[in-house]
DNA sequence: TATATCAGTTAGCGGTGGCTAACTGATGCT
DNA sequence: AGCATCAGTTAGCCACCGCTAACTGATATA
């Protein structure tokens, strides 16, 4: 299965909401603001690419595959959010911003940018 | 008409095109790697928004407002390529990397970076 | 003149990824 | 018991945006 910009984002919204506790699919339409279904079959698509399971209550519950990915996905958000601010940006606009960016950019771009922000503080 | 991402690609390469003489939509085809049909169909929807006409030898002729908008994506592309460079990324990364960006940040976070890059030159 | 090539268009396919409408099934309240 | 609510699914719509196949029409060449 191919991880497209929607599943990352997806898998990134299970990861950020788990921190705070068990996460259902009405959580994350809600955190993302997308429809029922939009979600019903996002999570099927990454249950089929085995990123996740569906506990018997409904929660999503990240494979060790899902959780990689995921935290790989919200390291690039981090990085770029440090990196917007340091030159500038509003916190409200950084967030947006390294929302759309972290699925887009190349690996050296992102080493890059986190050895920057990094070595200019 | 809005202007998505693989409309502003289409202008920014007509525009770039059209610095080394006419522009018609076969090279707009072969520059980006998109078969005929593709780039019909765009040109098509970009003279619907009168981004552009059509030439009577079928060359692409950028409106005002056409141009308007390529030059500022353009713009963006040339701001983040030289960030990019800037902080270390190979050439080659840096242009694709800044092809992807241009497309989804805010102006905000683009000027930002542009004075980044001028003033730590 | 006949044919080949080239540019562009039309028709239609397929995948992504939103959406609504409407259903199911479980839980909870009167 | 009966009904409402909530979570999730199914079916199907639509827009975007690639693609191939096959056509048209103009130009160029044997």
């Amino acid at each position: 299965m191919e991880l497209h910009e929607s599943a990352e984002m997806y898998l990134e919204t299970i990861y950020v909401l788990s921190q705070k506790g068990a996460v259902r699919s009405i959580d994350v339409a809600e955190k993302m603001g997308y429809s029922k279904p939009s979600v019903s079959r996002a999570v099927g698509l990454l249950k089929a690419g085995e990123y996740l399971t569906v506990g018997v209550d409904g929660s999503l519950l990240l494979t060790g595959k899902g959780r990689d990915a995921a935290k790989s996905i919200f390291e690039r958000h981090t990085v770029l959010t440090a990196f917007l601010t340091k030159v500038g940006v509003s916190a409200d606009t950084a967030a947006l911003d390294a929302c759309r960016i972290e699925h887009v950019i190349s690996t050296e771009t992102l080493e890059a940018i986190k050895k920057f922000t990094e070595s200019s503080q």
